[in-house]
DNA sequence: GATGAATGAGGTTTCATTCAT
DNA sequence: AATGAATGAAACCTCATTCAT
């Protein structure tokens, strides 16, 4: 500062580092994250996947959670504003814009290896609250929110029946997030792997088939109309 | 409670302690196991819940991986065996069925505590991929059967219509296990909690409807037919 | 907390320990703190040097910093107290009384290895604020405050001259406290050790020399006198 | 730059450079060193403070150790000799002399930031001992030997009463050293400030008191004339 | 059987030092 | 001459594991 030696444009090109070279070490904190959890992964080892040392972690992150952190903020993926735009541009029936929105979720981020997060977030999330809610707000309500949008929008026009547009929301995108998280978790130790194509068309069909059904009387009968309602919480067992 | 012996009338008799003393520990690693995941847990902390010294652990156990299998092996509920035999005696309606048996296993082992075990074995299936296989083997599988088992039965009685039986397991199953892990992850981060009774509700309102809904040709189209599970695998956006 | 078996008499017995042992590594720290300063004070020397593994230094102190907080806090000899209680019931003339007061604050403290403790107060005073403020009020301020009463007392009974009894005791303090620093900085430097007991005699007798001094004009001149009321801070050189 | 050989006729041309820029590193370093100690001192904060890189420090010091020695060394100012010469021509009475040689000690060292090298000193001369050592030969003692001199030539002159001159001088320079470390250690920690030129003036008033008392056997009683320096180091309490 | 003090390997973090530019 | 990214040795600290009581 009083010295003339400090050159006035150095920032920037420290800020510049700060994204590229990162970049290598978030990519491998990612995997390792998700491979061994938080505690389980070494920072000795993410440096070495990175092909640096230890010590230029340090360069650009203050310590092992702020680490963790830029790894689930940098692999939000933004897709999500971009699929929204679609939906608003969309005059097709909605039961291909609901596939259209299930299947665009899996390829640009389910399937990537960012879809790992979610399996870290879940298992983290206790030790992490702060990021956690990060995560929930940032990522998953809005992601919640672009369903119930394609869904809330059959029903409007007459293509689906009226069902609990929250709760369907919940229970489709459960079984989607836990082909992601199976991937990354027992899938390397089943002995056939999944097919996750089948598994996104069986969810799609069964969701569409239910969201379509119109029979008043017919296929539902008194078990299933009672809980259709949702606010019923009574439980029957068939014994 | 006042000397640091244990008990006051326990002492006379140890033999027995051997067998009956884990089963605190066993609960207090499966808490803590589940909440801080593996290498986060510390057995100082799992001996202090289960009010004993860290030193009596290693008379149970012989170190920290094996207090976690056994955790393992031992939250395994066995009403699966149960439930199997109910299946067989039963003989009403299959959605009756089917809701009976998703019902218990939510009662039974999802709301439980153990339930936890499912998050603990997704996050730590990398690291311990010996006991996920085991996991795999013993709890995922033999559940999926009985799922499968009443929705075959279904399809026999002409009740359900045909679909890939093996994908809408794995697809019901998501869903249900994800409000477990739910439950133990982003549930406390959550402002609003899940509403577990209507989103099972849900669940089955849904399967059900689609496994009964018999329309052959109105309400799925040709884009659901395909992908209906009959191992085809093909894909088609709303562009 | 849950379970009835944590003891609810188990704490004291933890106090009781946090003084019989530490004890050993308080004096080992004491030496390697006065030696070497803080940050150069390896706690592996610490604990090397009281007999224990460095892990052992944890189950007494949270951390370095309090180790050093506790070194200090423990150091701080209570004779002051005793020496107070003296005072009160002594008759004599008052320059017996602050050589007194003098001599027994060097055996008790300065000649002994918590005299260290001043250097390294000196020395730390900036990077532990707190610990400087606490040393500050709790040992130096008393032990001015002893002077400055034997000093008080002398000069209300007519022993002493009219002095500024605040700075009187600072620079008397600073004297001795210097010799305390000296002995463990530069002394085991200087060619020929310096000689305490002529020290603290010197200083005894310049500052009781001076104090009994009466010439009401004859040694003390000009330059003196302007100085004496201390409320002046002019300059002369005798350029 | 170009080969492996290491050209030696390079350096030629930056001599210059090579005295002139380390003044502000040395500065930086001076106020580090003093503020924290060696150890606690960061070479990166020096380099930061000085307005240069932390790769230009090592341009022109061969580490950290190196530039702590030329911290001391360049430090030392040499007003000494300037005094020594004044107090050769100078002819008024030896206690103004006395006071001149003090004041003139305190503005031009004791004040000044140098004047914390003695804190640094007395905190890492065990660190450091040849370093302690050339600060105790080329500092402290022509220092005190400029002290000597004129109490020397007081009594020489029948100004002063016959004392140890050597422990006057040793106590003398303490209790104005103390004042130096006082200002950067308590200083900044203490409510109130010192009031330096009170300090001084009393300090003077009291040793010029000490040294002008002439009463043979009036104030200094048996006591006083026991310890009055005479080599003797008997002790005695009030008890 | 039970304890908890003690250990030390291993992880995180810091920082003096180097070197290509 | 100057830079600042990169390094790795060494410090702090944690915690699974052992063992005398």
């Amino acid at each position: 500062m009083s010295s003339p030696a400090t050159a006035p444009s150095q920032k920037p090109r420290w800020e510049r580092r700060k994204e590229a070279r990162p970049a290598e070490l978030l990519a491998a904190a990612l995997q390792l994250f998700v491979e061994k959890g938080y505690a389980g992964t070494r920072l000795d080892d993410v440096a070495h996947r990175a092909g640096v040392s230890k010590g230029t972690l340090y360069l650009y992150f203050e310590n092992k959670e702020d680490l963790f952190k830029a790894v689930v903020r940098e692999s939000v993926v933004a897709p999500i504003a971009e699929t929204a735009e679609q939906i608003g541009r969309y005059e097709g029936p909605s039961d291909a814009l609901l596939e259209h929105v299930v299947r665009r979720w899996w390829s640009e981020y389910g399937d990537t290896t960012a879809g790992g997060i979610s399996k870290l977030m879940m298992a983290e999330s206790s030790n992490f609250p702060e990021i956690a809610r990060f995560f929930l707000e940032e990522v998953i309500e809005p992601w919640h929110g672009l369903l119930a949008t394609a869904i809330r929008r059959g029903i409007e026009r007459g293509e689906f029946r009226e069902v609990d547009v929250e709760m369907n929301v919940q229970t489709l995108a459960a079984s989607l997030v836990m082909l992601s998280l199976w991937k990354c978790s027992f899938g390397p130790c089943s002995a056939r792997p999944i097919d996750a194509a089948a598994y996104i068309g069986t969810t799609l069909d069964t969701f569409l088939t239910s969201l379509k059904s119109r029979a008043p009387g017919s296929p539902a009968d008194a078990t299933e109309r009672a809980n259709r309602g949702v606010k019923r919480s009574g439980q029957r067992s068939p014994r």
